[in-house]
DNA sequence: CGGTCAAA
DNA sequence: TTTGACCGG
């Protein structure tokens, strides 16, 4: 679901070419979840392969990264490592919503009702660790990097960016703003037709509000957080104009005569003082065309000329440095 | 979602 | 050249 920030948060239209060049730190977790998500058919059955397999998300990594790279972006994939332990009752609260949609779904699809089967099956969409693992082989045959980070994946890419070794996060979560990401992408898409991709610039926001990144981190606090539960009835505006006037989170929620559940403390130190991996190498390699024919192909379906036409996209990627390959090699 | 191909 | 329906696994 993510932070309830939109109504504080301005965003540029730009286009896909804009980002030749670039680096992009996607958020593995967020980019999966979308293709599990919306790789379906129109009953809501997603892709898979002859042993029933769940195959949406390796469609979607190889489609939509070679695509990106073919524009000359290059991806580097973030994945999540150990969630905090604040995080329990969001993940029990979603897993909560995929249940019911799970079952929504089943009785949908018994009564003929497609639309409405398609709609619950997007909401029951899961996470395995073999969906992780998958992805994961795949990109590492496709030759393209992924950091595993030590607990969010968004602090990760943010770290990254902030210290320039990406452009921006790739991410639908306004949350990587509050682990102090520059810049941020939202609406990332192979096709940029579709749904408008939007830059948001952690400065410009805190200027527009005229907060610091801390006092964002306070705003967020009384929202409410993959960590906390929030105020009620205290939105993105609201939250804003009280930290405005009161200072912090503190003073903001004596004013409210309001307690919480947990310290504000400790989730002001889980998107300000995070750890990161800081020894981390970024590096494109060719792909492994045969390996990832294996895999995608023998091993799960995939038909082997789109592999192949899609494989041939990765080559726009580091075109000197085959060249130097030439000379030396 | 992204690629493909037919129709506009 | 652009749009949309359809299929992939």
């Amino acid at each position: 679901m993510g932070l309830k920030f939109r109504d504080i948060v301005s965003s540029h239209e730009i286009k896909l070419d804009e980002l030749k060049g670039k680096t992009v730190a996607l958020d593995a977790a967020n980019t999966i979840y979308q293709f599990l998500s919306s790789i379906r058919q129109m009953d809501g059955t997603p892709l898979m392969d002859s042993q029933g397999n769940v195959t949406s998300h390796l469609s979607g990594i190889l489609y939509r990264t070679s695509s990106l790279v073919e524009k000359g972006i290059k991806p580097i994939y973030v994945f999540d490592g150990k969630a905090h332990i604040l995080k329990k009752d969001t993940q029990d609260g979603r897993r909560k919503i995929r249940e019911e949609a799970e079952v929504q779904w089943k009785k949908a699809v018994d009564e003929g009702r497609v639309e409405d089967a398609r709609k619950f099956a997007m909401r029951s969409s899961r996470m395995t660790p073999d969906i992780i693992e998958g992805s994961k082989k795949l990109l590492d045959l496709m030759g393209i990097p992924y950091i595993q980070a030590i607990s969010e994946g968004e602090a990760q890419a943010s770290y990254m960016v902030d210290k320039g070794d990406a452009w921006c996060v790739g991410s639908q979560d306004y949350d990587c703003m509050l682990f102090g990401a520059p810049r941020m992408l939202k609406n990332i898409a192979a096709r940029g037709s579709k749904s408008r991709l939007e830059m948001i610039y952690l400065d410009e926001v805190l200027e527009m509000n005229g907060l610091t990144r801390e006092q964002l981190v306070d705003v967020a606090v009384l929202v409410g957080t993959d960590f906390n539960e929030g105020i009620k009835g205290v939105g993105a505006k609201k939250g804003r104009n009280l930290i405005k006037k009161h200072g912090d989170v503190f003073k903001a929620l004596k004013h409210l005569k309001a307690e919480m559940d947990i310290d504000p403390q400790e989730i002001r130190d889980i998107f300000l003082n995070h750890d990161c991996i800081e020894d981390y190498d970024i590096k494109w390699n060719k792909p492994d065309k045969e390996e990832t024919i294996k895999f995608l192909s023998d091993e799960h379906d995939f038909s082997a000329d789109r592999v192949v036409s899609a494989l041939d996209k990765l080559k726009k990627l580091n075109p000197a440095q085959k060249s130097l390959e030439q000379w030396f090699g």
